[in-house]
Order: structure tokens, then C-alpha cells, then sequence
DNA sequence: CAAGTGACTTCCATCCTACGGAAGAGAAGG
DNA sequence: CCTTCTCTTCCGTAGGATGGAAGTCACTTG
């Protein structure tokens, strides 16, 4: 019998995460993943003793893991003496975003979404009930940055979640969605979605701004603007945008 | 028995890459990164057999890791039914970036050289005897790619490479470093060195171009810019760059 | 200055887990 | 139908990962 989702002689107290291992894994290569995992938004470098009792493992084992995970460049030795994400990642994250191939046909849209607005844009893409950022454009206003590149965040919810799933909600809503501190307060998006060349939803594309500096105006100017984008990504993917087009 | 460096009883023919692991380290895990590291440029999703043969790792086995991979959002499986790089990966690769915290400062300055050059601009830091592309922002013109975030090349060569030794090297280089067709044919490209608060190099900013759009014209105009920014990013970094203007 | 504290590292015997052989399932092709 | 190929499941074994204990080092405290 093998590793039982509850272990009750696990090392307990209050790790504040746990390897959540599923059925038929290889425990070693879990763990070493936590490690990775247990790394949050922030944290520069981190010590031994932490990034243990984050994921629950003895010292000994996630310094163990922590020198395989050193010697391929997934984690590297701060100065002032932690780990540190490393950058093999880097690498084998745009491996993963270049293999999607949409990188040539989605940053000029956000090029030109972003320099016509003066806004931050996004461009987001399903994965299964959530949605993940890919890439991203910042606005060259100084304003706070929500989100992230490599974030998810839920379907259904926010301009680029609805935009996501609009094609098959009843009834359509009007494109391009437009959501008004709907799922952070004080924050106005504006997402449509991007057709491929088989009809299907490739993605979301859209522009996202604090709240109080949407108006009337701004409305006017990046309503046609985004929709305008996700016509030409949709065609430049080889997609048909009549489907959005007639949500307009 | 294990693995030997040389075993004639492999699976036949030529595993492409080896896990070479280093004394010391938890097998499963070194397997499991070999796994990750045996996707190259351009795979979309490889099948089980050639993951197995690329890693020198045994069918069962790569399956068994592969399994955990995909439970942690690693490796995905292609709807052709292979085996795919995760999204998880972006989102560690970026934390990683975001943990340097220079995004905000080298990203405004990319911007600029961009739109002011209209060829690709390019910032790298050091990693040891080598260098690493960190950000980039592409030319707005129909120009092949030949960078990309993420990637490795050696230090010393290239005009990135230069300038990232540039202030220890005898003689002192004149600032910024232009290379024509020194790492790769057909380009040119123009660098010099960011300093940090603690007048340190920091990294390296640039444009590239391709060979034929290099002329007199262009160098009067894009030397200076390279210049510029390289000084604005050090002094955003609260560095000192005298160091740099002193060369120039 | 010595004792104490806390983070990190090394060592090693034990037990359990990852391993890979073998055989089954499933699809594609002849 | 049989062959060939890729992928998957199963299970006994042995070698590897584990974690306790003790040692090192730097820094603080009495």
C-alpha cells in the first residue's frame, strides 16, 4: 500500500504548506517541487530553516534537495546566505511560453493596446477553471501594478475571466466586457476574446486601469480600441472574428 | 548496479543527454530536472518514449516522474497526447525575475531605447562565466529574433558580453561596446554597463540590430542612446555612473 | 571570556520507497 | 488477423532517501 493522503506521523505543528502529494508520485521529486513551490511573490532569498517549515520537510531533507535543486539551476545561494529561485526557471518558463507560439502575434497587439491607451495590457489564456496571465504590458503611467505575469486567477470573474468563457454564456454578453472593480476593488478592465484558427477561444486580450481614471472619454477611446485588437490577434492566428464581432 | 557515464546496454542507440548528477544529490530529483531540462527550443509536446531516451531514464520510470511533474503543473500533456513544459514554470520563471527587482527600472529604460531606435534592446546580467538575457523588448520592424529571454552565451564575446567586463578589463574598452558579426554573423549590436548602488555592474543594456541597418547614420544616432541609458539606469539603481561616462 | 543560541552541515544505520522487469492495454498499420 | 508501436499497470527487490544525532560556525548574552 502506498502514501496515504492523511499521514497522521507527519512531522505536524503548523507548516504552512504541506507537499500535497498525490496518489503514486515519487516523494523525492514532490518534496524537491514544494521547495520550489513554497518560494511566494517577494521573497528574495530565504533561509534553510523556513523554506523547510514552509514545506514541511525535516532540515536535513530539504538542504538534501535543496543542493540537487542547486546544481541544475533551479535554486541558487543568496549572498547573505538563503536560497533563491534560480534561473533555469527563467529559461524553461519562456521555453514553456514561446512553445505556445503566440508570443510574435500577442505583444505587438499589446504594443499597440498599450501606447494608444496609455494603459497596462494583458493577455490572458484558459487553463481548465482558471485563467493564467502570459504576457503583459505595462502602462508607462506610474501606477500600480495588479497583476503578474505567470499569475492565475478565476474564471467567470473580471473583464478577461468573462471574456474568457463569453462565447459560451448565456445570454452573450456585449463585447468587449467591461468590469468595474469586479474582482479588485478600485480597478477597471476592459477583455475580449481571441479566436484561433480552428474557431476555438485562444485567449483574452484587454487593458486594465484604476478605476479612477475611467470615464466617459476613456470609454469611448478603449472600447473600440480593444475590440479593434482582438479582431486583428484573431485574424492574425488565422481565426474567423465574426463570432466577436457580432457581439460588439 | 547504476548508471555508468558509458552503458552499451542503454536503450540503444543515443541518449542525447545524460543526468549527470553530481555527488550527493536525491537521483529521483536529479531525473526529474534532467526531465525537465531535456525540452529544447521549439518542442511543443514530446512523447514518453523520446523524453525516456533524451534523459537516458528508463520508460517506467520517466512515466512515474512525469506523473509527478504534471501534478505540480510542470510538464502538461499535449492534447496529441505527449508530454508538454508547464505553466507552473512561468510562473516560478518569473518570480525569479521579479526577485532581482530590476523590472521596474530596466524595463522603462528597454522602452525607450526601442521606441527611440527602432531595433530590439536587450539587458543581461552576469551568472558566473557566463551571462544571462534577462529582459527584453523586440524591434517594432520584421526583424529576426536572434535572442531570447532566458538564454545563455559566454561573457567576454558579443558586445553585451564586453561590456558586463568592461571595467576590469586592460585596456578599458571605449563605452558603449559595438560588435559586428563577433557572436553571431550579420549582427551588430552596441553595449555598456549598468552599475549598482554599491558600484557594482549590475548588468549589461543594448540594442541589436541586424548588420545591414548598421551604417554611419545609425551609429551616430544609436551610440548616444545606448549611452544615455545605460547612465539613467544606473543612476535608477542609485548607482554612480561616472565609471561609465569616463569610458565614453 | 565563557556559555548560550540559532542556523547550517556532516555522518550513518535503518527502513521504505523508487526502481525496472514483465506483462497487459490500446491504437495504428499491413 | 497479426504485427508493431506507445503507453500503462503491477509488483518484488535492493539500493537510495530519510531523519536522528552530533559537529561546526557565527553571533549574542550573561
Amino acid at each position: 500500500m502506498t502514501r496515504k493522503p492523511t499521514d497522521p506521523t507527519r512531522p505536524a505543528a503548523g507548516p504552512r504548506r504541506e507537499a500535497a502529494d498525490a496518489e503514486g508520485n515519487v516523494r523525492a521529486v514532490d518534496r524537491a517541487l514544494a521547495i520550489l513551490q513554497s518560494f511566494e511573490e517577494g521573497d528574495a532569498a530565504l533561509p534553510l530553516v523556513e523554506i523547510a517549515r514552509r514545506a514541511g520537510l525535516h532540515l536535513t531533507t530539504a538542504l538534501r534537495l535543496l543542493g540537487t535543486l542547486e546544481s541544475h539551476g533551479f535554486v541558487q545561494r543568496g549572498a547573505a546566505g538563503g536560497y533563491a529561485l534560480g534561473p533555469q526557471l527563467l529559461a524553461l518558463g519562456e521555453r514553456f511560453r514561446r512553445s505556445l507560439r503566440l508570443e510574435d502575434q500577442v505583444m505587438p497587439a499589446l504594443d499597440r493596446l498599450r501606447s494608444e491607451s496609455r494603459e497596462s495590457a494583458a493577455f490572458f489564456v484558459r487553463e481548465g477553471e482558471q485563467r493564467r496571465c502570459l504576457f503583459r504590458q505595462e502602462s508607462p503611467q506610474p501606477v500600480r501594478t495588479v497583476a503578474q505575469v505567470g499569475d492565475v486567477a478565476p474564471l467567470g470573474i473580471g473583464a478577461y475571466g468573462r471574456a474568457l468563457v463569453a462565447l459560451e454564456a448565456e445570454p452573450r454578453p456585449r463585447l468587449p466586457i467591461v468590469s468595474h472593480g469586479e474582482r479588485l476593488p478600485e480597478v477597471v478592465a476592459i477583455a475580449a476574446p481571441v479566436l484561433n484558427g480552428r474557431g476555438a477561444v485562444a485567449g483574452a486580450i484587454g487593458i486594465t486601469m484604476p478605476r479612477y481614471r475611467f470615464d466617459p472619454a476613456a470609454e469611448a477611446r478603449c472600447l473600440p480600441l480593444v475590440l479593434r485588437e482582438a479582431a486583428a490577434l484573431t485574424r492574425a492566428l488565422g481565426g474567423d472574428p465574426s463570432p466577436i464581432l457580432a457581439l460588439a
